[in-house]
DNA sequence: GTTATTATGTAATTTAATTACATCAAATTG
DNA sequence: CAATTTGATGTAATTAAATTACATAATAAC
């Protein structure tokens, strides 16, 4: 365990003042090691004997010691700590911790994602005759934005936030098509029955969604991500940025089976922006 | 560059004292960063002052900060590497690249957020009597997604992604009225015209853009990320993440700011779903 | 309410790092 | 080849930083 992980999980063993300690290094961590125990120690307002014992209290040889060893944690990638948004946090405070948490959900949904399915997912996407993205609320987002990446791709596209138009696209769907779902919770009623009609009709319906939820039932292919989501703000938050990460993972993969030559398609549709922006040189100087 | 390999492709530019140094460093890192300027020089045979010029030398504030980057290095390569993906990757690998890639993009991202823009952003926001988001392209679907945060807060919110409603809606605000503008590269001419419109109708105007870009010189207020994106998959990807957990500090910094009774109402907006999901408790087993 | 214990701060001390300056070595020039 | 300059290196003094020892304050236990 590195010490910025000792420092979280052991913050409730602290005193006060090594408590205030904790939290200005945790605020600050790339400016504490470039502190020396004095600053530091004005910072958390406390002494500097306060500071030099929180240091040996995390098992390091004293402050210098201290500052090396945070040095290699934050160099470790940094530790991706789950940490939870409070009343008090000041605009430091609660960036670092949405950075980081953010962080941390994507590492989760990194380690729980199935390859396996992210392929045939992949596979049913190439094959597709069409393709519908169709998500509500915050997943509607998250459905224009897979559009946005897959309109490149020379195949038919559509994405609705609308119920009704995803319900006559889904009645209007057959074999080959292929319908996305995207809900979180994938407790959504009206999304589980588009899923459900978009299957009557025989399209391949693929379920960004929570495993072993209602919408998950109704899907032919699952792409579960369960990450862990801070309740506290109610709002969906980093299970959305985890949903965009996979929506990039399966366009990746359609590139990739697609082969090089269609990679030049790709650059064709970015070059085709030319004339509405400003050249880079312009502004050289 | 970390400073070991920086070490490495200096050697030559070295003196014959700095070269004694340099070689003992690389031949017991790990006990350098645990010595003192004084045994330092005593293992490699010269004195402290040589140590102490070596260190500036590799372009650092002198002995201690030398080590604190020596530990960073020696620990060990940063698992977040932006790593390209490549024609001949499997599923496995363009997964694990991809989510590794936005974690960097998400670290440096981080590192570089200017937390007072942050923090005056929020301000300006908190006083809006109405919040504009555009976007345009793959910028559209952030905007939508800072919609459907910003809506919950009970201040009229408005999101277009077509270019004349933007216009139309630009002039028409007024002092007092946010303009949200957001663009990765901050090129793009239109999005420019509809900041320079919105600020000459006394709106106040955030560019969620990068840093020295026509946009930003059109805004109030910049909010750069400056993250490094994948240009071989002529997609933008990491920046639009970086973007979103941005707009996610921006709304929690909002409710924080209104304090904890209006978070209730954030409760109320969640609760309203209640009718049209499935209970959890239905499913549970 | 008193005492013991722990937490915290102040001031003194020690240790480490840096600066200023002197000396030496090598290179350059007349 | 001697003289001068330039750059490299070391010595000693200085400054800065961290630690220790001790005193005081807060807290808990009796």
């Amino acid at each position: 365990m590195n010490v910025l992980e000792k420092i979280v999980s052991s913050v409730t063993s602290f005193s006060k003042s090594e408590r205030k300690v904790a939290d200005v290094i945790l605020a600050n961590p790339q400016i504490t090691i470039h502190s020396s125990i004095a600053a530091l120690a004005k910072m958390a307002d406390v002494s500097e004997p306060t500071v030099n014992r929180f240091c040996r209290r995390l098992d390091t040889k004293g402050f210098p010691d201290f500052k090396l060893h945070l040095a290699q944690s934050l160099a470790n990638g940094t530790p991706y700590v789950n940490r939870h948004v409070e009343e008090e946090d000041g605009p430091e405070a609660y960036t670092a911790k949405i950075f980081e948490s953010t962080m941390a959900a994507l590492d989760t949904a990194r380690q729980r994602v199935d390859i396996n399915t992210i392929n045939r997912a992949v596979d049913v996407l190439t094959q597709a005759k069409k393709i519908s993205f169709f998500g509500l609320g915050a997943s509607a987002s998250v459905a224009h934005d897979a559009q946005n990446k897959f309109f490149r791709f020379n195949v038919p596209v559509v994405c609705f936030d609308d119920i009704v138009m995803q319900r006559m696209s889904a009645i209007n769907s057959s074999d080959g098509d292929v319908v996305v779902c995207i809900s979180h919770t994938g407790r959504t009623k009206n999304l589980c029955d588009i899923a459900a009609i978009a299957r009557e009709n025989d399209a391949t319906v693929i379920g960004i969604t929570a495993y072993d939820s209602p919408l998950a039932r109704e899907c032919t292919l699952v792409l579960s991500l369960d990450v862990p989501e801070d309740t506290d703000m109610y709002m969906p938050m980093a299970s959305r940025v985890a949903q965009l990460v996979l929506i990039d993972i399966l366009a990746t993969g359609f590139t990739l089976r697609r082969g090089s030559k269609f990679r030049e398609n790709l650059k064709k549709v970015k070059d085709s922006l030319r004339g509405s922006r400003f050249e880079k040189k312009d502004f050289a100087n």
